[in-house]
DNA sequence: TAGTGGTCTAGACCACAAA
DNA sequence: TTGTGGTCTAGACCACTAT
């Protein structure tokens, strides 16, 4: 896929101040001509890095480069997992839970599944630079992804999904709200049982459409952080 | 803008539950013959429904319509203002503040304008139902917008700049986050101080670049939910 | 093997910004 | 008026699914 490879390219170009002299991208032509691509894959290219925050098109302007405010954001699109994602920051896993069960009726509905299903139910804690970050509740469709032992939780999962099993993610949605922590989860995150956390509800698919991942994730309302950018499109 | 128009088109249907038996959309060539456009705006429409989490397309299959998991979920994309989005509700908006300054360093740093630029301070408290949903805390770049009066300030403001004004809103960036409430901010949420909130820092643009809105936005945890879908993509 | 979505090209024309 | 991004078409070919 061209487009994605060049948009992987004129990020890093972005990354290593190429255009900081203009702070603005060449033109559509002169990308296209440069890289030897058609207008199409250009404007796709471009379109990741607009939805990434990167850049900002101004029609009969220019495409300029973005300053960034996500200082120790973490980013709810660009989502290739915590530990690709904080690559500048040490990331540990804990693993505190993980076993086998079969789904019952409820975890049925929830997971998409049939009842009796093999899931397996995963807790681990999470810390960036030694200091607590969230606590994940996942579930995981053992028909789908058979075999997940300690030290592969200890890793990233999304990676070895995506990696050793050779399965193709493509989209996952997600609930966001804040609630009270419970004493157990707080006591994972060093807080008070009653303090806030943001709560990210997860399920996740692969592109044939089954899902085979969902989760409740509870981050350190002290230290966690989430950019994201919404274009905004008149339906009506 | 074809492509647009086929969006709602679709999404309308969808809503009127054309497609229920199948499920699926028609293919894109159907679409394509049925709306006489082309294949590129069929595409594009379709990924606009697909970014809001109505269908999700799967290669060599079809494009299906997607379960919606979004009771009372307010969303994060599809963001047309409170008031358009949630029309079956009552939303009640009540104006707490409005009054004219000058930005200091500060503020003219965030608003990225000069010191001494007036500004619109507004201070909101908005409720669902008859239920308290979120108090915001609102700059305005009076050069931008010049006029807003209680009256505007108590419907819905991206309407007023989109439609009265015909401004073009582009995009928004968001920092997402969780806090303790404030005494003064937990009073107008019916809340105590100390109680979690859902935080929202809102910046956002003109299709120029310019900014003329930054905002923070407390919103009541028992009853704020975020629906997001995140498009998976391996750039590396 | 046929059906369907995904990528890519070349080229026309429109809309908006800047000089 | 020129430059630049946005929309649109027609058509070729690829990748994956279903049968």
């Amino acid at each position: 896929m061209k487009y994605q490879e060049l948009a992987y390219e004129i990020k890093k170009d972005i990354g290593a101040g190429v255009y900081h002299e203009s702070d603005k991208l060449p033109t559509e032509e002169k990308l296209a001509e440069q890289y030897k691509v058609s207008k199409y894959c250009v404007r796709n290219a471009v379109n990741i890095l607009t939805r990434l925050g990167l850049v900002y098109p101004v029609q009969g302007s220019g495409m300029y480069i973005r300053e960034q405010r996500r200082e120790d954001c973490l980013t709810l699109q660009d989502t290739n997992g915590l530990t690709e994602e904080l690559t500048g920051d040490t990331i540990n896993t804990k693993v505190i839970h993980l076993e086998i069960i079969a789904a019952d009726d409820i975890i049925a509905a929830r997971m998409k599944c049939n009842p009796g299903t093999p899931l397996y139910y995963i807790i681990r804690a999470r810390s960036r630079n030694g200091i607590p970050l969230s606590v994940e509740y996942t579930y995981y469709n053992q028909e789908i992804i058979p075999v997940i032992d300690q030290q592969i939780a200890e890793g990233s999962l999304f990676r070895y999904i995506r990696k050793e099993l050779g399965l193709n993610i493509s989209f996952a949605d997600k609930i966001l709200r804040s609630d009270k922590l419970s004493e157990e989860t707080a006591a994972l995150l060093d807080l008070q049982a009653g303090d806030p956390a943001m709560v990210i509800e997860d399920e996740a698919y692969l592109s044939s459409g089954q899902m085979y991942n969902a989760s409740v994730v509870y981050y350190n309302y002290k230290t966690a952080r989430f950019f994201e950018l919404t274009e905004i499109r008149d339906l009506s």
